[in-house]
DNA sequence: GTCAATTCAATGCAAATGCAACAATTGTAT
DNA sequence: ATACAATTGTTGCATTTGCATTGAATTGAC
């Protein structure tokens, strides 16, 4: 324990850092699901097209990394996609194992109606903070990912092969 | 290859607050799964004898609300809970439509197990702040958390009836 | 070059989830 | 008191998920 004993609060639940992210990251997916659900696409379809729309084609290993999707759900799940014509499914030529996701138009068009809806959830959510406040709100949520990533459980699929009796 | 995890990508994936919520709180669910997984219990069970340890005895709308789950899966999830021991489920005397859930027993010794484990993680996760920094890291997970109670969609089952075209 | 080990993706199957419909109880207006 | 609305919790049904397995392609050791 390194930090002052009058921080740790009578409520665990106010101050307990686990507790407090996963409320806020549902919390926050919660809100953009009334939107979702207009449009007729599951949030999960939103995180990958919102990915795939960001950082370009990648192949579903790397998607599932980047969505925390399982490797075998997002197999069909991108194949639902497919099939709704938001996204282009193709064997790689460099690597004949991997399959490349892609966006396409359609999608494309997903995310231009959605984005302006998401950027105004970050605005409602960040309201209370000053605008000096702002950058280190980001910065440490930067560094807490970032810290995550790095020695956390890297894949959900495999397993890290824990102690077995 | 670059993918999120790295953040040499675009801005947006960097800075963007309801991206990074959702990716620290899928992380550290995941980080704590291999231990729930030899316990064979399920993350939305230890979120829910995680509650019912803190804050006592709910009806099942507010553990609802208190865990995000919607309600007909809390229903049946408390019902393989009952059958295994961990809480009991019972109807309240002064309001009959509602169901009393308390921990039991064989569910508390899953919490003390548990707890120590989610504290490790809890150190894990916030190593690289500074002792001065982590009162503000939290006082600002508050405030997001709080914000979004306020102004997001409160419950995750009736639909706030949005402009319908 | 050959062959085992690894990686990537898809699928069968059981379990869990969400939606909508429902019954039971409580609250409210007249 | 009676009728109507709202709340709570459960369940049928279709969809989705995760685990384990399978098969194909690639990598690495020799």
């Amino acid at each position: 324990m390194t930090y002052p004993d009058d921080f740790d609060g009578p409520e665990i639940l106010r101050d307990f850092v686990p507790y407090l992210t996963h409320r806020i990251g549902t919390l926050m997916d919660q809100t953009i699901d009334p939107d979702l659900k207009e449009l007729d696409i599951s949030l999960e379809m939103w995180r990958v097209l919102f990915i795939l729309s960001q950082v370009g084609p990648h192949n579903l290993v790397a998607l599932a990394k980047s969505t925390s999707v399982k490797t075998s759900t997002l197999s069909r799940l991108v194949g639902r996609m497919v099939k709704r014509g938001y996204v282009s499914r193709s064997r790689s030529e460099t690597d004949n194992r991997t399959v490349d996701v892609a966006i396409l138009p359609a999608g494309q068009e997903i995310v231009d109606v959605l984005m302006p809806r998401a950027m105004e959830i970050r605005e409602m959510a960040t309201q209370d903070f000053l605008p000096e406040e702002l950058p280190v709100l980001t910065a440490y949520l930067r560094r807490l990912h970032q810290t995550l990533v790095k020695n956390g459980s890297e894949t959900s699929d495999e397993r890290p092969a824990r102690r077995s009796g």
